[in-house]
DNA sequence: TCGATAATTCCAGAATTATGGAAGTGTGTC
DNA sequence: GACACACTTCCATAATTCTGGAATTATCGA
């Protein structure tokens, strides 16, 4: 993950329809959701939820399998780990904070020696 | 974490000025960084890194301080891991995910019983 | 082949966001 | 007070993103 794919990511998911579809597909696993079933939870025209599913999929949010005539659609969590990942890489100027524990500098520790 | 927030966290993030900000801030622990520190880093003019901070403030990402002449910034931790576990949440239709330990489900658990 | 269903692309007007020069607000120093 | 410094607000232009109707593509069943 480096800088541009982190931003074509949260752009991705910085709106309130696209978040909640991506949501709706972390929520619901590996079999994920069709795009017919998306529809029917979010209530947006066919048009504008597949706009909005292209700019997930052009984020590698999420893939997609055709199956007959519905689309599945799958949220990536590699990805989404990633993304996670990155956002916290390196940080607390290496004071024990990791994604793995959350990030929570020590109390005090000023720069005057 | 409601749903407006992370949508306005992730905007904040959505641009490759601010989140390279962000991370520097993220990185630099809690100490922070001023205003003009991060002016040198990112070589932008004073009115774009202003209205950028802006966004990363109202987005509650970061706070500032005031030390005399020099303002200085620090990435919000506790708002920054409440972002994370949302995105997570619930993932993995109960399939032993967590923010912890990422998001792997298992390999093969189709619907058909 | 024909019709129905699922989802997509095309397109253009509406809405939002980005950029940065110029002017303004605090703060410390002489 | 006068000045320099650090940063902000104001504001207008430019660029991008959002939205959804209409037309199009793909698949399935009869």
């Amino acid at each position: 993950m480096d800088a541009d794919h982190a931003v074509t990511a949260l752009g991705a998911l910085s709106h309130a329809s696209r978040l909640a579809a991506y949501r709706s597909l972390v929520q619901a696993g590996e079999d994920g959701l069709s795009v017919g079933e998306l529809r029917d939870q979010l209530e947006l025209p066919p048009a504008t939820l597949t706009a909005h599913l292209n700019v997930l999929r052009a984020a590698g949010l999420v893939s997609d399998e055709r199956q007959g005539r519905v689309i599945r659609v799958r949220a990536d969590y590699a990805r989404m780990n990633a993304l996670l990942a990155y956002l916290t890489e390196n940080c607390c100027a290496g004071d024990a904070c990791t994604p793995e524990r959350g990030c929570a500098p020590k109390p005090t520790r000023r720069s005057k020696p």
